[in-house]
DNA sequence: ACTTGCCATAGATTTTATCTATGGTCAAGC
DNA sequence: GCTTGACCATAGATAAAATCTATGGCAAGT
């Protein structure tokens, strides 16, 4: 078996008739009917019934093209890791909860790395896919917080995933408001306080659990809830709508701009950030150094 | 990149020498230095530093090996599930949580295939590892149960992993007991009824959530615990230290013996028992046929 | 200095992949 | 019922690759 013969099964089996697939593949016809034969007589099986009116899957061939589709998933993640160097590009992919300070590590990653050409990915997305993007290599490290609550369900998920957790800092928890909200006079906040205004939150896609929150007690009950995708937008609204939302209080005033302010929850609680990797795979160099960024960052 | 120059470069980081390497690949030590060489070029990438004294990974080898050991696990899958054929040996693989009607499932699936060469694997085993063979493919389809406690993280487990859940029927729980306990005489059992009595349960390994516990209610309190393995000793247990296990009730008395009843148990939950698939991979012609059995069997 | 254990290079050779040309089959259209 | 067109299969030639043998160079140990 060859990483080729997938490649030809799959193309094949999507057009539906070997003629045309050896055209998409830019080979000629009879190769690739020798190529295909001779990956059915490696494993005696039949994967496609063949006709003069085309081709069509047999059931046999269904199960196969099931197992060449992850091997090809598995391997088109090298070519896409490594073609680039090819080129000279460098490349590198986070997945992360909505932080600024990972958004700052990844800005200075890329100033550092003095690069004149890349393919950079910060991807702020939902807590699963965090942990689906670096499970399957998709990304070479993710961010996200584990607190009392979620820890139990997340652990598991990434030992289920074989990556690891490995803690940056421990934050108290915090409330995002805007500075004219009346809440902003107060030092501290409880959760009494936030009663009467809109709570946001960040939306979390089709892998509803709130284990899975981007929030600390997303399971407290509350009147007014809003939830969003997009870090500006919750910003918006907890300016606009004098909203609030519970975070770590790892807040940057460049990038928050000066209209968000940042008070103390009281709360029997903690959020527990770090940044998660696979078992598998030695962090490349990069990585390591946005490692490096997000400790110095995250000291201070 | 092919998939010889992967395993090429994970015997010659195995051996820590292009040499021996060599040998151990039945090939001449030229043409593993170039299908190394090769490899590196395609990706301008150094995996191996080289002195007269052998070889050793770089970082970024160690990074790279990891990718091709990924991939290499994926396409041993195919090796492993085809080459099988070739002898005409037949091969099957469940995983499942300990119900007798899987392995009377198993055993007629057995004789209905009339082969005289096979491979077949019953894996009763912990819940999280029935997941974990699926969505690895190691085995073809799993065994195992939802109720209303561990639904939400269950199926969430299962769609990170690509999987369906197929429900085969509703139980209502059930306790099983050995006939001579002094309970055997009750008509139904409550939660009351079992306290003073040991409480066996499956060890669930490292992943000890109780969300993949075997049981119904075992975060309910109980004074005597006795976990086990092995349904023997679950079953010897029950009888002689008149002990309890709550369960599906499904019960075939000549697999689990003329000494263990199954009795009702009051309380308001279910389980839920189905089977899960890949979503990715069609079913084998055996898979369906078990399945069929396994719909046969529980209808009853 | 000599031997030993490595890896690299060169050139020959075998194996594999792919090509062109052609044949066979079925069904639609005249 | 013959022709045509759209397929896939086969044969033999050719180009590309993988692998081989033989040999060279280099550093460490004796």
């Amino acid at each position: 078996m060859t990483y080729k013969q997938l490649q030809y099964i799959v193309t094949v089996a999507e057009e539906g008739n070997i003629t045309n697939a050896a055209k998409k593949l830019f080979i000629a016809q009879p190769s690739l009917t020798s190529a295909i034969r001779e990956l059915e007589n490696e494993y005696n099986i039949t994967i496609f019934a063949r006709s003069n009116k085309g081709i069509k899957l047999t059931p046999e061939g269904e199960e196969f093209l099931g197992y060449a589709r992850q091997v090809l998933d598995q391997t088109q993640l090298i070519e896409e890791r490594y073609k680039g160097t090819n080129t000279g590009k460098l490349k590198f992919f986070v997945s992360a909860q909505h932080y600024s300070f990972a958004v700052e590590a990844f800005v200075e990653l890329l100033k550092r790395s003095g690069a004149d050409k890349y393919e950079f990915h910060m991807r702020e997305t939902q807590t699963f896919n965090i942990i689906d993007d670096v499970a399957h290599l998709r990304s070479e490290i993710g961010i996200l917080y584990l607190n009392k609550f979620n820890q139990e369900v997340i652990l598991k998920t990434l030992k289920d995933n074989n990556l690891s957790f490995n803690p940056l800092f421990r934050a108290e928890p915090h409330v995002f408001i805007g500075k004219n909200s009346p809440l902003a006079k107060k030092r501290y906040l409880t959760l009494e306080d936030l009663k009467p205004y809109p709570r946001l939150s960040y939306e979390q896609g089709s892998h509803n659990s709130f284990y899975f929150s981007e929030e600390i007690l997303s399971t407290v009950d509350c009147d007014k809830e809003l939830v969003v995708l997009d870090r500006a937008t919750l910003f918006n609204m907890l300016i606009g709508l004098n909203g609030y939302t519970i975070c770590s209080g790892v807040i940057n005033e460049e990038l928050n701009g000066p209209n968000i302010i940042a008070k103390k929850l009281k709360v029997d609680d903690y959020m527990e950030i770090g940044y998660i990797l696979p078992n598998s795979i030695h962090p490349s160099h990069l990585t390591s150094e946005y490692i490096d960024i997000l400790k110095k960052l995250t000291k201070e």
